[in-house]
DNA sequence: GCCAACGTTGGC
DNA sequence: GCCAACGTTGGC
């Protein structure tokens, strides 16, 4: 079982979001490098959720991936924020990931604490100039953060 | 097949 | 709003 870090703007879709909904399509992913990271995701792999463009930004809570490879269906939706005209039903572009909601972590870990924690080798979220919404996190990594944050709440 | 330009993303 | 990072695109 692996370990990621998946970005979202609570302003977009929240961790209180997820809850709500029990599972989601992590849809909207437009970036290749973060598109190839979720295809090399695997059922029961666990994903770090991440308020980005939060005040302060940091790690909420945990999820756990349910399926791949999915299509978008947001590409082929020209009122959507993601219609990609070059994307086609028979060869579609982007893909996406179902999560499952397993809980949230006591109190927000900031991206400051985080770099206190972690080295940029060790964590890429807190590597400077890091951009991807879609990160592989080490097993020590993993075992790492979960001290730090806790139970589940 | 080189490589400049583009698009996406998010911290600041 | 700037800019850093980088996979992909596309002109040649």
């Amino acid at each position: 079982m692996a370990y990621w870090l998946m970005k979202s703007e609570p302003e977009a879709y929240s961790i209180d979001d997820l809850k709500r909904e029990g599972t989601t399509l992590w849809d909207g992913i437009r970036n290749y490098q973060a598109r190839n990271f979720m295809r090399t995701m695997a059922a029961g792999d666990r994903a770090f959720f991440y308020h980005s463009n939060a005040a302060p930004p940091g790690i909420v809570g945990l999820m756990e991936v349910c399926e791949i490879k999915l299509v978008d269906p947001s590409q082929f939706d020209p009122e959507s924020h993601y219609f990609d005209p070059a994307s086609s039903t028979e060869k579609p572009r982007w893909d996406c990931a179902r999560l499952r909601y397993l809980g949230h972590f006591a109190a927000l870990l900031s991206l400051d604490a985080l770099r206190q924690q972690f080295s940029e080798d060790e964590l890429a979220v807190v590597r400077r100039g890091n951009r991807l919404s879609i990160l592989p996190v080490s097993d020590a990594s993993a075992a790492r953060l979960l001290e730090l944050l806790g139970p589940l709440v």
